[in-house]
DNA sequence: CGAACGTTTGACGGGAATCAAGATAGGTGG
DNA sequence: CCACCTATCTTGATTCCCGTCAAACGTTCG
């Protein structure tokens, strides 16, 4: 089969990573509350499922039928209104976890922002080994309340914030999430679209560009390109983020 | 003791509704995960509060000592902008839960709306059981989902909706939640404050006001008073909810 | 009855959405 | 390699909705 040849060696990398044992974002995700032989029990459900930017995981109303480990990229999740408006309720990294709840459907669709790479598990394969793996059950539970708290904070955002704190606040939370990754807290990557980050935050895209432009006017912030932004005071952010 | 003779009925209803054996709102509860024999492990950790409206029962940031089940009444969960801005994130009614998450603090304030009757659990003694009783880890897991879920929802209400679609959407979920404990869809209490309503809903008490008032004319509610409402037509409601 | 609080209504202004157009970047084919 | 095309981002002008400020009304409780 001369095609094999052909395969890139980014795709053939990506194969190799595939294994649990070797999984880097391991402890970022569920099945950091596993031990070896737990993991290989996790491992044999396990189907992986690879998406270029734009493409669609599942649809808000869909049959519930996997959940889904981000292993690489950025995904988001929208929820729509019949005519048309969207809100993204939130993005995804590597490490977190979606399509557990307590419905048959999903109350959200998923999509692809980049390159994206996600483990996959039938629902009913996966919670039925909460009874033997009652760690796993506690530490998806972990997670479940910890998006709870994210969620409730992005409530205040959205009801009381202004647009510039609204952006501050999206800007200070990528630049937190980079810490819990080993990086610096600055530069940040927006991987997402203006459009995205709108919708995100309760705003349009005009309002969010505006804000970025008057931003690094200010020069609290600089954009080397649409997709880099770079924090210059992050204490003075960090107080912009409640009361400017 | 003739003071004993001066207790009123209604208190002395709420002692003996104590026990959980005869608790009305066990099945709404994570106590519906509880066979007899477990229920009275559970009973055993338990004591109980109760708060008449307007006290606060702890503040964000508050140490998490405790865990609750809110057993009578309703509160407010709330929180705070340094500068004085407060966005409601829920309001809990028997059955719900409230005090588990990752942290050791409260990452909200939880406060009486009307007078209010908990349960009490210290954190670790509830949290200890879950190795015993998995059922309960579960059970609270998937209210856990549930609780995200309508988050999400209330996301998409702050993000996207307009104040007249944010006020119907809020009517028809008490409304729902009457169906859920077998009352008719209509009237509904409104045990909260106009202000509660506004800082739920990311507005102000004026623009909620205002919001009914119009509702009123336009003959889709009525309003005997102000702490209830009638539901001229549930199907039109949900029609507007989602865009009007 | 009167004070305090909560709700409703009115007048007005500001800020974000809308509508419109220009600038920039990324990708394609010649 | 460059010209072109398209998608995205940015900037500008205008509109209008909701927040703000102010006052009247209603209700509860001492």
């Amino acid at each position: 089969m001369p095609s094999t040849y052909r395969m890139n060696p980014c795709a053939a990398a990506a194969v190799g990573s595939h294994a649990c044992t070797q999984c880097d974002i391991r402890k970022d995700s569920m099945c950091s509350a596993l031990n070896e032989e737990e993991l290989q029990q996790v491992e044999s459900l396990v189907t992986h499922i690879n998406l270029p930017p734009g493409d669609i995981l599942f649809d808000e109303g869909d049959h519930r039928g996997f959940a889904y480990n981000v292993s690489s990229g950025v995904m988001r999740l929208c929820k729509l209104l019949p005519d048309g408006r969207r809100q993204v309720t939130g993005f995804l990294y590597p490490g977190d976890h979606l399509g557990l709840s307590a419905h048959d459907s999903y109350s959200y669709g998923a999509e692809a922002v980049t390159d994206v790479h996600l483990c996959r598990f039938r629902v009913n394969e996966l919670e039925g080994l909460f009874e033997e793996l009652p760690n796993l059950a506690l530490r998806l539970f972990s997670m479940a309340n910890d998006e709870l708290a994210a969620a409730q904070e992005q409530i205040l955002l959205l009801g009381r914030k202004n647009p510039r704190e609204k952006v501050i606040s999206f800007l200070l939370s990528l630049s937190a999430r980079n810490v819990d990754r080993d990086l610096p807290p600055s530069p940040l990557d927006l991987p997402m679209r203006r459009t995205d980050i709108a919708d995100f935050l309760g705003l349009t895209v005009e309002t969010v560009s505006r804000t970025f432009s008057r931003l690094k006017e200010d020069g609290i912030i600089e954009l080397p390109s649409a997709d880099r932004v770079i924090l210059k005071d992050h204490e003075l952010l960090e107080e912009l983020a409640d009361e400017s």
